[in-house]
DNA sequence: AGCAGCATGCTAAAAATCTAGCATACCGTC
DNA sequence: GACGGTATGCTAGATTTTTAGCATGCTGCT
C-alpha cells in the first residue's frame, strides 16, 4: 500500500501534474483541455484517481464537481524542477541558467522587470558576503 | 514508420535521455550507472536501441563500444525545457524564474558570477530598446 | 415529476513500457 | 589459439500505463 513516496511519476501523470501546477487547481475537464493529444475524458479522471491515490493530488470539492491540486507545495516543486533542470543542461550553474534565461526570454523583458533582476542580485551581492 | 517526431517520451527514456544531455556523451553502462532504482543492463541497452530508433540519440563506436548522444543539440533542448518550466512554474515569467534561480542556488554565486550577471542585464537593456 | 446535461465510480482490456536472458563477436592475456 | 571479460543484437514476457464504456447520482429546467 504505497501512498506517500512515490516519485515514479508517468508521462501521462507528468503532464497533468504540470498542469495542475500551472493552473493552480482544475476540474478533470480543464485539465484535459489542456493536455497534449488528449484522451478521452474518462482516461484523465481515472489518471486524476490514481495521482490522488499515489499521494501527489488531492481534491476539494466544489458544489458538485471535483478541483483537483497537487499535495506538495508549488514552491517545493518549482525547486526540484529548478534543481533538475540546473543539473541536467547548466552543469549547475546558476550563472548560465540565468543567462540563458534573458536569451530565451528576449525581448519580452521590460526595463522595469530588468530594473527589479539588478535589485535582486544587488541583494544577492550582499547577502552572500 | 516514425522516426523523427516522437515527443513521447515515458518516463525511463526521459531519465536516459537527461543524463545524455548532462553527461554530453555516455555508453550504456555510464548510463546506467546514473539512473535511479537502476534496472538490468540489458534493459538500458535496449531502451537506448529504442530511443535511437525513434530518433532521440544516435550512437557513434568507439573502438569496441557505442557511444550514445541526443540528436537533439542541448541547446535547442535546454530551450524548451526552460520554456517549458517557465510556463509550468512561473507564469512565463523569467523575471520570477531569476529570481528562484538566485534563492535556491544562493550563497553558492560567486561576486564574480554576480558580476557577470549585471552586465548581462545591463545588455540585454540595450539591445531590448 | 420527468428529462437533459454533466459529474463521478468502477472495471476490463488495449497499448506501451520495462525487463531478463540467450546467442554471438571482439579484445587482451596467458 | 583458448579463455575471461565485456560488447552488441534480438526476442519474448511481465508489468504499467492508458484508455473506453457503462452504471449511477445530482442539478436545474420545463
Amino acid at each position: 500500500m504505497r501512498s506517500q513516496r512515490a516519485p515514479q511519476l508517468s508521462r501521462r501523470e507528468r503532464q497533468i501534474l504540470d498542469i495542475l501546477y500551472q493552473q493552480g487547481r482544475a476540474t478533470a475537464a480543464e485539465v484535459l483541455a489542456n493536455l497534449p493529444n488528449p484522451p478521452g475524458y474518462s482516461a484523465v479522471r481515472a489518471m486524476l484517481r490514481v495521482l490522488e491515490q499515489k499521494g501527489h493530488v488531492r481534491h476539494q470539492e466544489q458544489g458538485l464537481r471535483y478541483v483537483f491540486l497537487p499535495t506538495v507545495a508549488r514552491e517545493t516543486a518549482r525547486r526540484s524542477a529548478l534543481r533538475h533542470l540546473l543539473d541536467t543542461f547548466f552543469h549547475g550553474s546558476a550563472e548560465q541558467a540565468v543567462a540563458a534565461l534573458l536569451d530565451v526570454s528576449d525581448s519580452r523583458l521590460t526595463d522595469e522587470e530588468l530594473d527589479r533582476l539588478q535589485q535582486l542580485i544587488e541583494r544577492a551581492r550582499k547577502e552572500g558576503r
